[in-house]
DNA sequence: AATGAATGAGACTTCATTCAT
DNA sequence: AATGAATGAAGTCTCATTCAT
C-alpha cells in the first residue's frame, strides 16, 4: 500500500516504524518543513539511522505523512459514498468530516499544503490520485442528479482543503472556524 | 512605508534596491522560499552584499515582497470603497481584481508559501493590518446593508487568497480557473 | 593459520566462514574497498552478525583477503624452490606463475588497493613475512649462483606487484599485458 | 589549464587556492584518501566553505592534485624531447628524473597512485591524456631508434609509476630505493 | 557604497558495529 | 549460532551572513 517498506517483519521494528511517524507527525507540525530528521529521530526516541532505515530520505518520510492524509481522507470518502445515494449530501458530508479532521491536525495540515519539496509530493502522488478519483465520481454524481454548481471539479478541493488550512493558520480558535467555513464552501458549491 | 530602510539616499542606491527586489521576485518565483540569496544577487546584477546593505536578512527581504502584494491589495480595496457606497458591489470589485491580479502572478503564488517563513511574515505585519482595516470596513459595510453573509469576517480573507494560490498549483491554466474559482467564493458569501 | 578464528568448529560454521570469505572476495573486486559489510553478508546469504562473528572488524575480514593471497604466493614460491636447483629459473617460475595467477584475478588486484588500509595489512603480516622468507632465500639463491642482478631485493617483490596491477588497472586485456609485461620485468632482473 | 577554477581574480583569493592545494597535498599524504575536507580546511586555516568554493567536491581537490602530477610530469618529458634527438636518452632522462621526483613527494604518491575515486580520475583525465601523449612520442622515437623494446608501450608508463610508489611504500629510504629500482626498469627496457 | 570571497554552524545521509530477538 | 534492526559518530556539502578590499 504505502510507496516505502511494504510490510516491515519484526513487530519492533513495525513499532518503531509507527513511532517515527508520529514523531515526525509531531515535529513538522511543531517547527515546520524544515525541522531536521534528528529531532524527529530524538523524539521517536530511536537513533536516526533508525529513521534513515525505514525512510531512505527526507523526502519520503514527508512524502509518506502526506500520502496518509490522502489515504484518510479517500477513505472518509469511499465511506460516504457507500452510506447513501445522494451525491450532495455523500459529498457534504465528506466535506464536513474532512474539515473537521484537518482542524483537529490544523498545524500539521497548514504546514504541508504548501510543501515544496517535489519529491516528497511525488511519493505522495499514486495516492493523490486515488483520493481524486474517489472525490472525483462523488462530485460527478451530485452533478448529475444536479445538486452540484456543474462549474465545480475535483481539481479545486486541494484549493478549499488549502483554505481550510489558511483559516487555521490565521486563528487559534481552529475548530470553531473550520465549522463556519464549511458553511461559506457548501452554499457556495450548492447548484 | 516599508518596515526597511525609510528613505533610500542616493538615486543609485534607490535604482539598485529596485532591481534587488525585482530579481527577488523573480528568483523566488521560479524557484521557490529555498532560492539563494547569491541568486537574487546574481540576478540582480550585483554582490551579495548590496542585497545584505537594503535588506539585513533573507526574511527582510521576503517580508518586504509580502508587504508589497498586501499594499498592492490595500489600494485596490481603497479604490473601491471610495467608488461605490454599495459594500456588496465594492467587496466583490475588490475580490475580483485581486483574485485576477493573483492570477496574473500566478508562479510566485504557487512557489512561495509565505506563511512558512514566520520572520518575514511579522515583517510584513504592519501592511497586513492595514489591507485587514481597509477591507474589514469593507465587509461591515456590506454587512450593515444586508447583502453579505454575517459570518463572514475579514480573518477569513487570507483563507480565499491562500485557496486561490490553491487552485493556481493545482494547474497552469491559471487566468481561467481563477475565474471560475471566483463565482464560488461570491456565490458562497453573499446573504 | 590466519590470524583470526584459529579453529571453526561446527561444520556450519566453517561453511559459513568460507562463504563469506567467498563473497568477500567477489564483493570487494565489484566494489572495492568502499564495498559495505552489508553488502558482503547479503552476498554471503548470511547476516551482517555472522559476518562479524567470524571476522570482527572490516579490517579483519580484509586482512584475511590478503592473507589468502600471500599464502598461495608462498605456496608456489615453495613448490618451485623445490623443483629445481637454479635459482634463477625457481624465481622466474615463481614471477610467470604468480602473475600469471594475479591476471586471472584481475578484477580484484584493480579494485583493491590493500595498502590503503593500514590495519588490514597489519593482520595479514605474519603471511607477508611468510611469503617474503620463501621468496627472499629464491633470490638469495639466484644471486650467489650469478644470475641475478646483485641490488635487487625481496622489498622490491611487492612494487614488481603493484606494478602487474598497475597493468591490469590500465587495459582490459589484462592476461596478454601481463605476460608481455612478465618479460621486461624478467629482463631487468636478470645478471 | 586546469580543469577547475581557470583563473581566480583576486590575489588573496588566489593565495587560499594555493594554501589549499598544498594544504590537501599534505593532509592526504599524512592521513590517506579518506582524510577530511574539513582537515584539509584546517591546514590551509580557511573555512571548510572556502574550500568547497575552489574545489566543489572533493573528488575536483583530488583531480586537481592527480592533475597537476601529471601536468609536471609532462613538462619534464617535454623539456626531454627537446634537450636530445636521442629517443632512449631522452626517455631515460625522463624516467630518472621523474621517479626522483616521485621519490620526494612517496607518501602522496602511494597514496595516489590506487585512487579508487572514479570521479577525481575522470577530472584529471584531460592532464593524463596530454602525459600519455608526451610520453608516447619520446616512446615511439625512442623505439624507431631501434634503442628500445619494441613491445613497450604508453600504458605501461603507469604501471612503472605505480611500482615506484610500492617500493616506497615498502621502506623508508625511499630516494635510495627508488635510484635502485630505476636501473633494473631502464635495463628491463633497453632494446 | 559595492563587491564577492570567506566563514562555519548545521543539514542530510552513510555505514561499521552492537545487541535484542 | 544466526539474524537483521538499531545505533550514532562521522563525513560531505550548503548557504545565510560577515568583512576585507
Amino acid at each position: 500500500m504505502s510507496s516505502t517498506e511494504p510490510k516491515p517483519q519484526r513487530a519492533d521494528a513495525r513499532r518503531n516504524r509507527e513511532r517515527i511517524v508520529e514523531a515526525a507527525r509531531d515535529v513538522f507540525a511543531e517547527a515546520g518543513l524544515q525541522a531536521q530528521m534528528d529531532d524527529v529521530a530524538r523524539v521517536a526516541c530511536v537513533g536516526v539511522g533508525t529513521v534513515y532505515r525505514h525512510f531512505p530520505t527526507k523526502a519520503a518520510l514527508l512524502g509518506e505523512l502526506m500520502a496518509t492524509k490522502f489515504r484518510q481522507h479517500a477513505e472518509v470518502a469511499r465511506r460516504w459514498a457507500a452510506q447513501t445515494d445522494d451525491g450532495w449530501d455523500a459529498f457534504e458530508g465528506f466535506l464536513r468530516e474532512t474539515f473537521a479532521a484537518m482542524a483537529r491536525d490544523a498545524t500539521l495540515q497548514q504546514r504541508m499544503n504548501w510543501t515544496q519539496d517535489g519529491d516528497a509530493v511525488a511519493r505522495a502522488e499514486a495516492e493523490r490520485q486515488i483520493l481524486s478519483g474517489v472525490v472525483g465520481e462523488l462530485i460527478e454524481r451530485a452533478q448529475a442528479q444536479g445538486r452540484m454548481r456543474p462549474t465545480f471539479a475535483v481539481q479545486d478541493v486541494p484549493a478549499l482543503m488549502c483554505a481550510v488550512g489558511a483559516v487555521m493558520a490565521a486563528r487559534e480558535s481552529a475548530p470553531i472556524d473550520a465549522d463556519r467555513f464549511v458553511e461559506f464552501v457548501i452554499d457556495g458549491l450548492r447548484a
